[in-house]
DNA sequence: TTATACCCGTGACAATTGTCACTATTTTAA
DNA sequence: TTAAAATAGTGACAATTGTCACGGGTATAA
């Protein structure tokens, strides 16, 4: 199980097999079935996760009960409602399982000591934010400039395997279009 | 003028005189008119910037020539198409100052030497990116949960100022509207 | 097994937003 | 100063998308 995390950090950084193993200490691994929450909206964010296998998804539910999916989160991805989770405050999103998960979680005390111990793990994070703000920034392009059909298609483009593995109820809460126009592209 | 970014980057962490001069050796000051582009789409992206004075766009052009902002950066931000930057890629978006412009440009190597030079940096860095990730992801949020009216609401709540520095169409190329929707809000 | 919840498509209609056209005002630059 | 360009508001209409309602299918759990 580790080792799925090691590679995934080996692609960025080289460490060595003890600081790897003392490295691992931080992180701990926890399971959660389809349908459960490992956090939501309201309550304090303890982690960020590294997905080492199932599906998550991160939603916002507004005044009208309507849910919004700000993202997926799939093998080798990291996520977190990352404001409260940094900031110390409540989730304003929940972070939903849409399979049986196994991630390992890492605390905000361990983020920045795992930073102070291994500046290699400090450059790895800060490339993992880097990627991940240009991710979210071609995101809100996407919104922007094309309608619902055009971002289907991308994304099906994108990621063809999630259309087996999600309902179009939640394809259409990530793409921003209710349920019934999805169906009628 | 080198006061302004040390006092900005002080906000985050302490630098000696000596150091911060070292620092500031890596930047180079660059000055635009109102108008004026540091860089256009399908040219390389030589820098990252840091906004002294004045007022920038970032914005993306699609195929039937309609504007999309995807940001606005003002005084004390830093601004690029990342992910040309980071992948020394063509732009696909144009970086364009919508008033006369001061800035501070590092390079991409400059941006590594610096994160080797000075751990603070790195980490000063690496909230940066933090930040800017989870400002990103909150956009995408109100993209995807709210109308146009309460988007233009809460855009004049958190930056009143802005309406006074730039066009009504900007500001609709900024929210996702069309300039006459917006118009009749 | 059976009941319950979810999933997904679709018709009918309403609401929102976009597009085009025109006008008037302000800003910009020659 | 003056002409050109940018800005902003608005009417009329089209296109897109949302909402509500229904029904049949499929998974899930008691």
């Amino acid at each position: 199980m580790e080792q799925v995390l090691k590679k995934h950090i080996q692609k960025s950084i080289t460490l060595s097999d003890e600081d790897f193993d003392r490295l691992m200490g931080h992180f701990h691994i926890q399971t959660f079935n389809k349908g459960e929450s490992i956090f939501i909206a309201t309550q304090p964010v303890e982690n960020a996760y590294y997905v080492v296998s199932g599906l998550l998804k991160l939603v916002y539910t507004d005044q009208d009960a309507a849910a919004h999916i700000v993202s997926f989160a799939m093998e080798d991805w990291w996520e977190s409602d990352f404001h409260a989770f940094f900031m110390k405050t409540k989730a304003t999103m929940s972070l939903v399982c849409l399979e049986n998960t196994t991630v390992f979680a890492l605390s905000l005390d361990d983020y920045w000591q795992i930073c102070d111990m291994f500046p290699q793990m400090e450059r790895f994070l800060l490339h993992k934010s880097n990627m991940g703000f240009i991710g979210a920034q071609q995101r809100v392009l996407s919104l922007l400039s094309t309608n619902a059909k055009e971002r289907y298609e991308r994304l099906i483009a994108q990621y063809p395997a999630l259309l087996q593995r999600v309902s179009k109820t939640q394809i259409a809460a990530y793409l921003g279009v209710s349920r019934e126009t999805l169906s009628r592209l």
